[in-house]
DNA sequence: AAAATGATCAAG
DNA sequence: TTGATCATTTTA
């Protein structure tokens, strides 16, 4: 178990969203960890992509942490209700980042179900445990993870990710990002990864 | 299929 | 200041 340098973060957008799948993301800050094994991302690429929050070079109070060198938690809300996690890429000044989508809950799954169904681990039904994490709102919901952790460096204590096994094997594959249809000529990229055949993908 | 629900942002 | 939007989830 290796936790992954700066030289990870800083490379372009796409290889760090296929080479997140796999990782191990932990949530350190007042429970005991959380793990969770990143399956299913999503990379926005900067000023060209109009998906992306920093489209065009937007630069506003809710943007600014993109803007940070690659290695940094990049927190949004959505729809009111929810959070969304993000992972800073690139070495430069272009507000690139990848949106974790879906994670298979690894450790900490009694706070996790605390957290997201107010019910015990045990008392999870199927249906439930297979909900958890496999969503981005859902995610952070199940992990705690919200504006607190906005700007955090991966590289502290809080919120980190780790390299567990690199002979860990999976096919990666790609489609459409998930409701980004105002995005005109982006909008069909295949710029979504994830695990063929993981349960925890956000949709089939 | 549609509601829930409020921060965010660009326009005025 | 305001109105429309929104990288979602849940319920029906």
């Amino acid at each position: 178990m290796k936790k992954l340098d700066k030289s990870f973060y800083l490379q372009d957008t796409l290889t760090v969203a296929k080479e997140l799948l796999g990782k191990y993301l932990y949530i350190c800050m007042d429970t005991t960890p959380m793990i969770g094994r990143i399956v299913e991302t999503e990379a926005y690429i900067g000023p060209d992509d109009k998906a992306c929050h920093a489209y065009n070079g937007r630069r506003t109070s809710r943007t600014e942490v993109m803007y940070k060198n690659g290695g940094h938690a990049y927190i949004y809300q959505i729809y009111g209700m929810y959070f969304c996690l993000n992972i800073v890429t690139g070495d430069n000044t272009a507000g690139t980042g990848v949106l974790i989508r879906g994670l298979e809950p690894i450790a900490g799954m009694e706070q996790m179900a605390e957290n997201r169904y107010n019910k015990e681990w045990d008392q999870l039904s199927v249906k439930e445990i297979k909900n958890m994490t496999n969503g981005p709102g859902k995610l952070c919901k199940a992990l705690n993870i919200d504006k607190k952790y906005n700007g955090k460096d991966l590289l502290g204590k809080e919120i980190y990710i780790c390299e567990w096994d690199k002979t860990d094997k999976f096919v990666i594959s790609s489609g459409k990002r998930i409701n980004i249809g105002y995005a005109e000529e982006y909008k069909d990229v295949n710029w979504r990864f994830f695990i063929e055949n993981n349960s925890y993908v956000s949709k089939k």
